[in-house]
DNA sequence: GTTTGGATTTGTAATGATTACTAATATTAA
DNA sequence: TTAATATTAGTAATCATTACAAATCCAAAC
C-alpha cells in the first residue's frame, strides 16, 4: 500500500467518506492535476487506470466532494464546470483565446464589502477573463504580419 | 413611440446592432428587471408582448448583447445561465436555500492581486455564496421548533 | 468462512439548456 | 417596386448532467 494512497485514504475518512478506491483516485487525480480539469477529463484519464470506470461515478464523486468542501466548482463559462482542490483562495484567469484557466493570489478576505450585513458568506469566488501574455504576444505578431502585408 | 423605445433604439444603433422590436424588448426587460433573470424568465414574460416571440431569438440577442458589452453573464451555478445589465462594476451573492441572486457593492478594480502582470483583464466577476438574512431567519426558527421537540 | 444488509458503482435512459440549421419574414437600399 | 440582406421562428440536434435500477462490493454479524 503506497503512503499516499493511505493518507488520501484517512483524508477522505475524516470527512465521513467512505474512501473506496474510485474516489481516491479522482481525489489523487485532483491533486496531481490542479489545472480545473473537467468532468471528462478526469474521466477520460482515469479510465487507463480503472477500466471499469463510470462517469456517472466520476460525477457522484465530485458531487460528494463538493458538498464536504473538498472541491472548489468552477463555472466560468457555460457548458463546461471545471474542479479545483481547494487548498487556499485565488482567483482564477481565463484566457479567453486559447481557454486557459490560470491562478493567481488574491487576498479574498481582506475585501471590503458593501450590502452583506446579515448575509452568511460561505464561499468567495473571483474570476478575471480577459488575454493571457502568450495569447497577446501572438496576437501582436499577427497584428504585425497584417500590417506589413 | 415612446420615449425610452426611441432611446434604447439609439442604444443599441450606437453599438452597431441593428434596433429591431425583439432587440429592443429584451433590451428593455433588462433595464427594468436587473433581478438577473434566465432565459426562461425573459422568454416567458416577453411572450405576453411578442407572441411570436422564439426562444432562439433570446438567446441571439443576449449573445450578441454580451459580445457588444452590454450585459453580463452569470454563471454562478450550472445549468442556469443569468443575465445582468452592466451598469456599474457589483458583486453577486447567491443564497444558497433560496436561490436569490442579490447585489453588493465592491470596488473590484482596487482589489490587489498578485501573479497577473503581463495578462490583459477585460472582465472581473465577483460572486459569494451562502445564506441571506431572511434564510438564516428561518433556519433558526426551525432549529429552534427542533429543539423544542 | 459464510451470510446478510447497506453502500457504491455501473450503465442506460431521461432531462434540460443551448446551439445548428433552414424556411419564413422583415428591413434596407437601389 | 424589386432585389439583397438581416432577422426571426421553429424544429431538430447536441451535449452535459441527473435519475434510476441492476450489479457489485464491502463490512459486520454469525
Amino acid at each position: 500500500m503506497y503512503p499516499l494512497f493511505k493518507k488520501l485514504s484517512t483524508a477522505l475518512a475524516s470527512k465521513n467518506i467512505r474512501p473506496s478506491f474510485q474516489r481516491i483516485k479522482v481525489l489523487e487525480y485532483l491533486i496531481e492535476n490542479p489545472c480545473h480539469p473537467t468532468v471528462e477529463q478526469i474521466f477520460t484519464d482515469l479510465q487507463s487506470i480503472i477500466p471499469t470506470l463510470s462517469k456517472t461515478t466520476v460525477y457522484n464523486t465530485l458531487n460528494i466532494f463538493h458538498k464536504a468542501g473538498l472541491v472548489r466548482v468552477l463555472n466560468i463559462e457555460d457548458n463546461e464546470t471545471r474542479y479545483d482542490i481547494i487548498t487556499e483562495t485565488h482567483g482564477h484567469f481565463k484566457c479567453e483565446e486559447c481557454g486557459t484557466i490560470s491562478n493567481f493570489n488574491i487576498d479574498i478576505d481582506s475585501i471590503e464589502t458593501d450590502g452583506l450585513s446579515g448575509f452568511k458568506v460561505n464561499d468567495r469566488n473571483i474570476y478575471f477573463k480577459g488575454v493571457c501574455p502568450k495569447c497577446l504576444l501572438n496576437i501582436k505578431h499577427i497584428d504585425r504580419k497584417e500590417h506589413i502585408s
